[in-house]
DNA sequence: AAATATTTTTAGATTTGCCTAAAAAATGCG
DNA sequence: CGCATTTTTTAGGCAAATCTAAAAATATTT
């Protein structure tokens, strides 16, 4: 079994070499806010548990093992997002800090029988793909609306909200699952952003309701 | 905040108090699986932060503080323990591992948002009382009939599952909530127990059928 | 009440995960 | 290239939580 740190240091290293580069011991460092010489020490303790490879000066990659574990733990931490914003009605901006600490709640059952609970969810409610028990996940990426980048066009491909006022708003922007759209414009005054539609002139909508759309990018 | 292990000491000194006399650090270290030698150290630091009082030679008791963290950890430990066994269908003998581990999470909100996601429950699936938002809990105690020792006189009053099968049995056996009753013998071989009910001859049930009942004492 | 046994505390060590400060390696630039 | 800067590692230390072994206090027995 693993400790709650080295869990930690294992996920920094599969989001950090995402990037396809070694993950360098600064780099973790700040991602961890840490100093340098606790990630040097880190890392040579993972290594001596196989979970990386580490060559002096010149970063690290996760071992197959390491990657497996990464997974497990991305697994945990989307779950438990999934559960306190689906569930428990936590806004998807407030499930971080909590799902860091029920992410080391070390129990395969417990894992399956929460995913198996909630119905075996794909995506959690930032859009990320969460991995099945074998470590598996969609590749597709869905993101929430407020996230997507000004021109980069995308497709609804989700609504993390079932409410009638809220489906009805939907119906008459005309806006559905598989509507294709742009960001134009973001106000970071009020987060509300403007969108473009194919065949139909720019409009506005609020930060509230663009927190409630997902899209796979095109 | 305070760390697992602090929160560990403070639990059970709670529940080794609850006798009525001092926790003495013997039964301290047997309950926590752990050294005489730790139990001084962890001692010292938890008087030092006004959470029990520590009599040299003598023995420990919560402070008021101590007493409403200890009431904190319990409320949350039998809170994951309700959600393991009435939403994830846990057995209600598979579950305390896992609630150790979860009760270290430390999030008012998400206790207080777990509490209301299943309506508030007085009791955990062995009976023991939850203790509120304020730390306050029903002093009825309510026990598994399995717990129950011989010749204590008690009252059915609740069922752990809701199967047809069960209640048929029920039925038949003229066992209901409010039905008093009385354990006259437990058979170790099988965990089977002999029960008597007023105005009716003794009779015996099985382990499968007794786990599910609950009662309280009388 | 003295001797023995038990319980508890102290003293000193270990492990984990972190730190600072200084040394060593790699990188960047005139 | 060679010097300066940045990055990384090493060395030594610290705090938390544990341990073992020995000493001190309390309890029990005769």
């Amino acid at each position: 079994m693993y400790t709650t740190s080295e869990e930690n240091y294992i996920k920094a290293v599969y989001h950090l070499q995402q990037s396809g580069k070694n993950v360098l011991t600064n780099d973790l460092a700040a991602s961890l806010q840490t100093k340098p010489a606790s990630v040097t020490d880190m890392l040579k303790k993972l290594e001596a548990k196989d979970l990386l490879l580490y060559q002096k000066y010149y970063g690290v990659r996760l071992t197959p093992e390491g990657k497996k574990l990464a997974l497990s733990i991305i697994r945990r931490h989307r779950l438990w997002e999934f559960f306190l914003v689906e569930h428990l009605q936590f806004g998807w901006d407030e499930v971080h800090e909590i799902a860091e600490q029920l992410e080391h709640v070390k129990s395969d059952l417990l894992t399956d029988k929460l995913d198996e609970y909630m119905g075996l969810p794909k995506f959690d409610p930032h859009g990320d793909p969460i991995p099945d028990s074998k470590g598996r996940m969609e590749t597709q990426q869905q993101i929430c609306l407020l996230q997507l980048k000004p021109n980069q066009g995308a497709e609804i491909c989700a609504v993390s909200d079932q409410s009638t006022d809220l489906l009805e708003m939907l119906r008459l922007k005309q806006l559905q699952i598989g509507t294709r759209l742009e960001v134009k414009q973001h106000f970071s005054f009020d987060n509300s952003l403007e969108i473009k539609i194919p065949n139909q002139p720019p409009f506005s909508i609020s930060e509230q309701l663009a927190k409630h759309l997902f899209v796979k990018l095109k």
